[in-house]
DNA sequence: ATGATTAAGTCCACCTACTGGACTAATAAT
DNA sequence: ATTATTAGTCCAGTAGGTGGACTTAATCAT
């Protein structure tokens, strides 16, 4: 990931002789935009929420609150519910995120296929559409996902085509300058070279953030998820590898290149496997004989869980194992309040997996969270949305 | 660690009924306090600074930057160092941290050893003291703790002790309810119950902070060590035991309980030792028969590292496995600038360690930092200038 | 030497966004 | 009917950052 992409908190002042590295002042103005996202946020996890509950939760003036509510719902993100009475007192006016009060478009770019979602501000997925893809070619890919995209914000009504606050992207990582050359299907790195997000931008005039797929899902499971509401959340993902996303102090943590969370190249101890080989779906694939281009692969998928035997039960235990180690690991070095495994994988293997793990009496138990081939899609669409409207540090500071 | 001592996001209203989460509202003030954190963050990281290097560097407007460093100057945090001229123009006035602008006392409570240090705002440590101590018994360790804090305030000139911010408290961990109930001298969890923070807050008055000793020696390596002005960091700690203490966006990164960076208890796969067993003090000095309650134990590791031999030479490469693997997966976890190893050990240890993990070519070089008895007491002390002084997520909302 | 240019720092009037208290409105308890 | 309680508005006040004009002190060009 370009750095200039990610939140930087730290500038590095372009006096090119002398640069001085500090952290940004605060305004007045930024405190406002904060306290606009506060309010946001709360009503997010909270549910529809008065003025006054709004005041007493942030802390801020009952004028205030009055003041950001009435500039949020003529601004058409905020809408009133009708007015509740409670015991005593005057009837409080609740206030819920407006359906389609922002909307935002996220793309997934895997090895087989694009997808594309519309999301709005409360995260609700308002369309979805994908296209094979063949990984070996970007150009052709880039020109696919362009239309793609192109086609997702055409079937949009035109009055709230115009709502658009960002693109996010979401593939394979890891980014980095560390980050494998082997330029095969599988990791895709040859894509990344292409400047895939300046050129959408170019292409859609919308700002562009691009995620690891495991960041995304993790975005996802933020937004709309288990991780809902939550300060300091592991969420493992499994696709084709195995990947984490990290959200610590309340914001997905990306690290120096976006790349924190690869922990699919792991390698175990004592041995030279990666972990992502001994648990992925790629590892199952193998194992199985199942076509990972097959756009049947998930049904195929189900079908060797159904069908059973020692051969599967031999891989699960593996798997769990590794996984459940994995896990724990992340447990002990993150302390977190939840541990959520989702993915772009069928759901009765998730939960086989997660039975398999919580059968092991870990410290920390596994939840199951979204498993669903559009979460990875559904996270890319969430980061606008949590870019700009949930609180963060970034937030408050200047420019 | 009380999650109340903890920096805290997001608050429960305790309204019993409705508890509402939400994060807390940004009102002037906040901005102000954190514009004067900025201001001594800046200086810090770059040395002395210009009022007009100040304002570029933070974004905001000259003047507020005059008015800023004012107020800072005539509260004695402060100093104008002599006009620099540079090029054309007026020259500069920098300003530098004043020495003891701002005091603050660390503890560090060890197995067999308390130790105390006072540091300035600078990171320079003003005064050291020590005292044997046995960790069987914590109240008798507490009221030793509490005369060899009350021993080194009174050696504090008295008008400089009105400035002292507060106490550090630095001590094994982990602090969570899942810690492990084992209450041996190694562990030393029979202190935890006790209420120590409470007790010490009571006995001094001071703002008191908990840590364990490899969050301790992180932030010591944040303040003044090699981790200094970098936003992204893993710090591995070696004592008795193996930690480490994450600097994630700039903070120390703590998680739900304070817990974050028990890597020592980690299991290595296929195996059932932790990898605390292969790697730190307790295993050398149990290998090589050298007693722990020694308080002469450094000397006599070291005359070990200068014998060598055969036995050394393996354990030294079994240890440098261990922590060259968990260095790697750390690097893989966080996506770090850089990763540092320091620790309570003796240098030459560290040093031949931290050779052998990087003849292995790692992907993130280790580096070495403070290789110091002193570190977790340092870090005990800083703990508390940072948390008053540190730019934060935390400093610019509310209360 | 003299004036032009550049940069640091001050002065001062201004603006923005939060604040606190008085007030109105609507409901429940007595 | 009266009182208590809570939601929400009105309005004048305040804190703190802002922007532009101005002063000071250096270098550079002539």
């Amino acid at each position: 990931m370009d750095e200039a992409l990610s939140a930087c908190q730290y500038v590095l002042m372009n006096d090119a002789a002398n640069p001085i590295k500090a952290v940004l002042g605060a305004g007045l103005g930024a405190a406002a935009a904060h306290n606009r996202r506060a309010v946001i946020d709360a009503i997010r996890v909270n549910g529809p929420l008065s003025r006054a509950d709004l005041a007493r939760a942030t802390r801020l003036a009952k004028q205030t609150l009055s003041n950001i509510v009435e500039e949020l719902e003529t601004s058409g993100l905020l809408v009133a519910c009708d007015p509740v009475t409670e015991g005593r007192g005057k009837p409080a006016t609740p206030y819920d995120l407006a359906p389609m009060g922002a909307l935002s478009v996220g793309v997934q770019i895997d090895r087989t296929v694009a997808r594309t979602v519309v999301m709005d501000l409360r995260g609700a997925v308002l369309s979805r559409r994908d296209a094979p893809l063949r990984s070996r070619d970007p150009e052709a890919g880039l020109k696919l996902v362009t239309r793609l995209l192109a086609d997702t914000r055409a079937a949009l009504a035109p009055d709230v085509r115009g709502r658009i606050v960002g693109l996010g992207i979401a593939m394979p990582g890891p980014f980095g300058p560390d980050a494998p050359a082997t330029r095969d299907d599988y990791t895709m790195a040859h894509w990344r070279g292409a400047g895939l997000a300046a050129q959408l931008h170019a292409a859609t005039g919308l700002e562009v953030a691009l995620q690891n797929d495991a960041a995304a899902a993790a975005t996802a499971e933020r937004l709309t998820g288990r991780a809902h509401g939550l300060r300091d959340v592991v969420c493992l993902y499994l696709g084709y590898g195995l990947g984490a996303g990290l959200i610590l102090n309340g914001e997905l943590y990306g690290g120096r290149h976006g790349d924190a969370g690869e922990i699919g190249m792991i390698p175990l101890p004592g041995s030279d496997t990666l972990l992502e080989h001994q648990v992925a779906l790629a590892g199952f694939c193998e194992t199985f004989a199942v076509p990972m281009a097959d756009p049947r692969m998930f049904a195929r998928i189900e079908a060797v869980l159904t069908r059973g035997g020692p051969a599967l039960d031999a891989w699960i235990d593996r798997a769990a194992a590794g996984l459940g180690w994995v896990a724990q690991m992340l447990a002990l070095v993150t302390d977190p309040q939840a541990v959520i495994l989702c993915g772009t994988a069928p759901r009765p293997l998730l939960e086989r997996l997660t039975q398999a793990v919580n059968a092991a009496a870990p410290r920390v138990a596994l939840q199951l969270g979204h498993a669903d081939p559009w979460v990875v899609a559904m996270g890319a669409a969430a980061e606008p949305i949590a870019r700009n409207f949930d609180p963060k540090y970034a937030a408050l500071l200047k420019s």
